[in-house]
DNA sequence: GCGCAAACTGTAAACGTTTACAGAGTGATC
DNA sequence: GATCACTCTGTAAACGTTTACAGTTTGCGC
């Protein structure tokens, strides 16, 4: 019994057009009728301005069309990115997309994997800080498909997309060496995280694969952000004069690094040249801009969004595991091409 | 009938516990039951893992504590900040939150609006790039609550939170003023949006109110975005090298304009002066780092999730008008203090 | 006009929860 | 031991859809 109040739902339809809610349905969702009663209740819906209630229809339908992103941070350009590529993906069917920041707590990261039996979410993108033992036995109970993002032990039964920071790292120093560095330092972020070991072990893996040995004086660890990459690159100059280049475990640090070279009077790329990585906008920030290695988040977000949905789909296919390829964005702060920002009149 | 396939739902903890589902029901919301009872109940839900169906629930209660953010660009600093506040304050409540990114387009934001009929999300905070008619059409027969962040025709129901451009940028020229400028230039963004001819606005209000004449020759309007913020600097200190500061529309101009300043071998603060907007992570990306104007993204967004609650919660008020005042973030683009990054030894 | 197949339609059940209502149990009081 | 008030419990309806099934209409060939 449709009353007025309320928004109008397939009762009221039915009964204004005359014909039973099963006729409503059927007719809305295009499982065909009589052109008359196509007509009447397509006119009964649009003078009511009827619109479907998306939370029966997931109740009855045993799914929501919407997924969930749980990163750390919002802030971080890298998951922006993740963001963005997901929603690329996701939004042409139709999907929802819900954001959760888990602010890098490993208790909230669990929370939202279990959170996926209350049915609200159809799948998962997780970013973890860290995969410990907890999030394998959560993930492996799921109620719902979970692509990681991130390096998962290979027994896992869990689709996953890594970033290869070893290659990424290597990349980067080959070019410093290739552009003719020999003393080239390194700050690193935290040492205490997957990407910060793989890291360490790229840059010295470079190094030894070109002869050289690694130094350990010329390797710093502190937290990411432009101050503490200044102040590690005062401290590695003042240290070591000597040093001609600089890798960062991140484009803050390199930028950081940048303004101490200022500050000292020191040309960039000639008296010392700048990495970064993440490739992110403060890269292109940078004064000359900063070469960086683009770990690839945006194709990492891309490639999660396509295996979820895939498992959404089809379902049963095995266990998918890809590693998308760093690429180096070469720019001024180690080939020193341009010194004019722009085309204007010198 | 609860059957062995499926997750457990109300009738298998019922079935378990050898009560009736009211009652698995009532244990499980805290609504009172006999001590034997609740014990029966909670154990066979904690052996079966059970989590209640949030659908079900949602169609039951009429609400699925759910939001959405709708806005123009996830790339935004402004808006991921945005994102963080409506974050900070919904999540606590127990409110998911849906992002919906409209990529500028006024048609997709309609469509958020109309889909509020879905009963899909309780909520809406939107960010349109513009206020048209139909916006205003379509926002009076919401099916839900919505907040706009942005300005909105002095008639209209709908809560708002707007940012203050003028203020913004009377600020910023006073500043310059006050730190003994004369030649103040304007690089401004696209003008046909309110942002835009507000910031015009100040930018004439300020020197008006400190008696000077503002002189056209010294506006220029481009595009957003680094390089164009670098061309526009050369442009007009090609035109015109008497001018000694430049107020800029956002930080990425800035950052151009101060790069600009750099390839010409302007000293900055000494010789131009550059004042960015915004307060993102661009400004103190610059070296110097840059002043730059807080137009309060993110307490705009604080203040729009708190008004949405709000209207969920009580709901009869008053329609609400907030606007957040802009806020100065003085660094030493403007008055040069530090000249060393960070606390290096020299 | 009749029979038949095909196309359409309506009734009712199902999705998983919450909750109004009535019935059953409990203990206290006289 | 009967009555009463009270608490607890179970049944059933409701939220708004989709869909299996059975029943009805329709069109067609004879």
């Amino acid at each position: 019994m449709p009353t007025s109040d309320g928004p109008p739902t397939v009762e009221t339809i039915a009964a204004r057009a005359g014909v039973s809610i099963a006729s409503v349905s059927r007719v809305l969702n295009g499982h065909g009728a009589r052109p008359n009663t196509v007509r009447r209740v397509e006119q009964a819906a649009a003078e009511l301005g009827y619109v479907p209630n998306g939370v029966a229809r997931s109740l009855k339908g045993g799914r929501t069309r919407q997924l969930t992103f749980a990163m750390p941070d919002v802030g971080n350009p890298a998951y922006v990115s993740m963001v963005r590529q997901i929603q690329a993906v996701t939004k042409p069917l139709g999907y929802r997309l819900l954001l959760h920041s888990t602010d890098a707590v490993a208790e909230d990261e669990l929370d939202v994997v279990r959170s996926l039996a209350d049915r609200t979410s159809d799948g998962l993108i997780l970013c973890p800080i860290r995969v410990t033992d907890a999030h394998m036995e959560v993930l492996a109970r799921a109620a719902r498909p979970v692509v990681v993002i991130g390096s998962l032990p290979g027994t896992a039964a869990v689709d996953s997309v890594r970033a290869d920071s070893v290659s990424g790292t290597v990349l980067a120093v080959r070019h410093l060496m290739e552009c003719g560095r020999r003393r080239i330092a390194f700050i690193n972020g935290p040492a205490d995280t997957v990407p910060g070991r793989n890291r360490l072990i790229g840059y010295e893996t470079a190094l030894r694969e070109a002869g050289a040995v690694p130094d350990p004086e010329l390797i710093v660890t502190t937290d990411f952000g432009i101050e503490a990459g200044a102040r590690a690159a005062h401290r590695l100059l003042d240290a070591h004069p000597g040093i001609d280049s600089v890798f960062c475990a991140n484009d803050q640090l390199a930028l950081g690094a940048a303004h101490a070279a200022h500050d000292r009077d020191l040309r960039i790329p000639e008296e010392l040249a700048v990495v970064g990585m993440d490739d992110s906008e403060l890269a292109r920030a940078g004064h000359p801009a900063l070469t960086s290695v683009d770990l690839g988040s945006a194709e990492r977000g891309r490639i999660a969004a396509e295996m979820l949905v895939a498992r959404l789909d089809g379902g049963r296919h095995e266990v998918r595991c890809e590693t998308v390829a760093p690429r180096l964005s070469v720019r001024e702060s180690t080939t020193g091409a341009r010194t004019r920002t722009a085309a204007g009149v010198s």
